[in-house]
DNA sequence: AAGATTGCCAACCGCCAATCA
DNA sequence: GTGATTGGCGGTTGGCAATCT
């Protein structure tokens, strides 16, 4: 959308374009020191002006150039335009295969750090990279296509298995991830104080936060991390980017490595058995996974599940929300869990958390107001399901503790209709339930609204969605695509899912990665 | 053909950290 | 030391064009 008011000016040349500039800020808006300062598309004359600006007095000081040139925007609004447009350093064609990839990659590093991945980007901003990813992002989701190739995947996967094997405890400091280059988290400084927020709630990889919605992971942060309950203590936790800003989400994070080691706890069975292996204990279910027998319901169970509940969302039926499809950075939110002025605590301590979320915590007052709303609700609603406890997921062993601690909030009959769909291996509700939850957006409304939308959702609304949204290896029907893309735009899902592995036991022609992932990589 | 949907992109907004006065 | 300013970042919005129904 280029300057759809080009036609109504045309190149001026540079000088004498202050007056121009001023008489063309018609819109309304603040007002500098030449009058109103404009918004919207900028023209080429405004373009002309700031590029000779930019010229005779270099960047910087961007606030000067509406106080010298006549320029009738706000400093940002010039950076920004300077930044993303008239650098002459640009690189405005379409983005190449290999920066494609290059992108993917970097964002199965670092999540979604814009300005960081465009300065591994010649010639790219981080606008761009923003706009590419997210509706590549859109459209894979869409059509039910995981967000990471495989090969990405298990890139980080073992980069991270390297970075485990190199990083040593004693780099609690803080030092060591800036200084190995295998270890990409970013581990902020953060407190630990909103530690007890998110315990219970986020199963690995898309969190759902209030006023910040779903959190993606890189899948780097994902995959490595499961392997061995011990890399949190290692990795996630000691680790502290000594620069990282703190923003006021980022410190909502905490819950997650825990988590991450509760859930894989009972799957490091299977770290000495390679990668695909792990993958699949971790249980992220895909309904095409023709592995995905009772015997290994007890990894592959849970999360789904999980996203279920926390989604609130369980029906199709239900009106859509707002999808959020990208999502912060994981390496930042687990750096909530260790900061120099709070210490961190044992995973013990961490654990007794979990189980025993002191209610005092929870009180309004406690919550920042992002964190206000769903978490209040699942609070609460964890607490009077309590009940629930030990009575309905023990028949599912080898359930790990940190799915048996979601699971336990569930009803037990909701345990019981999630659970024939992963029984059944070719059941699209596998799917479907994080789909649920992927689209659940949660709309900063009172605690009490939240928490009617879920006991809804735990009550009454878990309705098997039709076999017949099953997808035909991805050439079916697109509303079951639709449905159920999110958990297929997870980096854990593609993991977990045979579409790189071996052929299921149930015959179906395992899913060809050129077909899978398409020919955009 | 017309309306709806989707893709794409530019720009804005709010927040935060660093710097300055 | 403190408040104001500046710059940077990430998220979101809005509009146009292309495509679909």
């Amino acid at each position: 959308m280029s300057m759809t008011s080009e036609s109504e000016d045309g190149m001026v040349p540079t000088g004498a374009l202050g007056s121009l500039a001023i008489e063309e800020a018609g819109g309304g808006g603040n007002f500098g020191v030449n009058g109103p300062l404009k918004k919207g598309p900028w023209t080429s004359a405004e373009d002309a002006i700031l590029l000779e600006y930019v010229t005779k007095h270099g960047e910087g000081n961007w606030n000067a150039v509406q106080k010298y040139s006549g320029l009738a925007r706000c400093g940002k609004s010039c950076r920004l335009r300077w930044a993303n447009h008239l650098r002459p350093d640009l690189r405005k064609c379409a983005f190449t295969p290999e920066e494609e990839r290059h992108i993917i990659e970097l964002h199965a590093k670092m999540g979604n750090k814009w300005a960081r991945m465009a300065a591994e980007l010649p010639g790219r901003t981080d606008n761009e990279i923003k706009n590419y990813w997210n509706t590549r992002i859109k459209r894979r989701q869409r059509a039910g296509l995981p967000i990471y190739p495989p090969d990405i995947c298990l890139q980080a996967l073992n980069k991270n298995k390297q970075s485990e094997d190199m990083s040593s405890f004693s780099s609690v400091d803080g030092q060591h991830h800036d200084l190995s280059p295998i270890n990409s988290f970013e581990i902020p400084a953060v407190e630990f104080k909103n530690l007890e927020l998110t315990h219970q709630l986020y199963p690995p990889t898309l969190l759902e936060v209030p006023g910040r919605g779903l959190l993606d992971i890189p899948a780097s942060s994902l995959i490595a991390q499961g392997l061995h309950s011990s890399y949190c203590s290692k990795t996630l936790l000691p680790a502290v980017h000594p620069t990282k800003r703190l923003r006021q989400s980022e410190s909502f994070f905490p819950g997650l490595a825990t988590n991450f080691t509760n859930a894989f706890t009972n799957c490091s069975k299977y770290q000495n058995d390679g990668p695909a292996q792990a993958l699949q204990s971790f249980g992220y279910t895909c309904a095409y996974d023709q592995d995905l027998t009772t015997d290994h319901q007890s990894c592959s169970c849970v999360l789904p599940s999980c996203h279920a509940l926390l989604n609130g969302n369980p029906s199709s039926s239900e009106p859509p929300r707002a999808m959020k499809q990208e999502l912060p950075s994981l390496q930042t939110q687990i750096g909530s869990w260790c900061s120099p002025s709070s210490p961190l605590p044992s995973l013990e301590s961490v654990d007794t958390l979990i189980q025993s979320p002191p209610t005092e915590n929870m009180q309004s007052g406690s919550l920042s107001p992002r964190n206000s709303g769903l978490l209040d609700a699942v609070l609460y609603e964890s607490q009077s399901l309590n009940n629930f406890k030990n009575s309905s997921c023990q028949h599912m062993s080898g359930v790990s503790t940190a799915e048996g601690e979601v699971m336990d909030n569930l009803p037990h009959d909701l345990h019981e209709i999630e659970w024939e769909a992963y029984g059944d291996p070719i059941s699209p509700r596998g799917h479907s339930a994080a789909s649920m939850f992927s689209e659940y957006t949660p709309i900063s409304g009172g605690l009490l609204e939240e928490h009617q939308s879920l006991e809804t959702t735990l009550g009454s609304k878990v309705k098997p969605e039709a076999e017949d949204m099953i997808p035909d290896e991805f050439g079916g029907k697109d509303d079951a695509l639709n449905s159920n893309h999110m958990i297929f735009s997870r980096p854990d899902f593609l993991l977990a899912s045979n579409c790189f592995g071996p052929k299921g036991d149930h015959g179906k022609e395992p899913l060809h990665a050129e077909r899978y992932w398409g020919t955009s990589w």
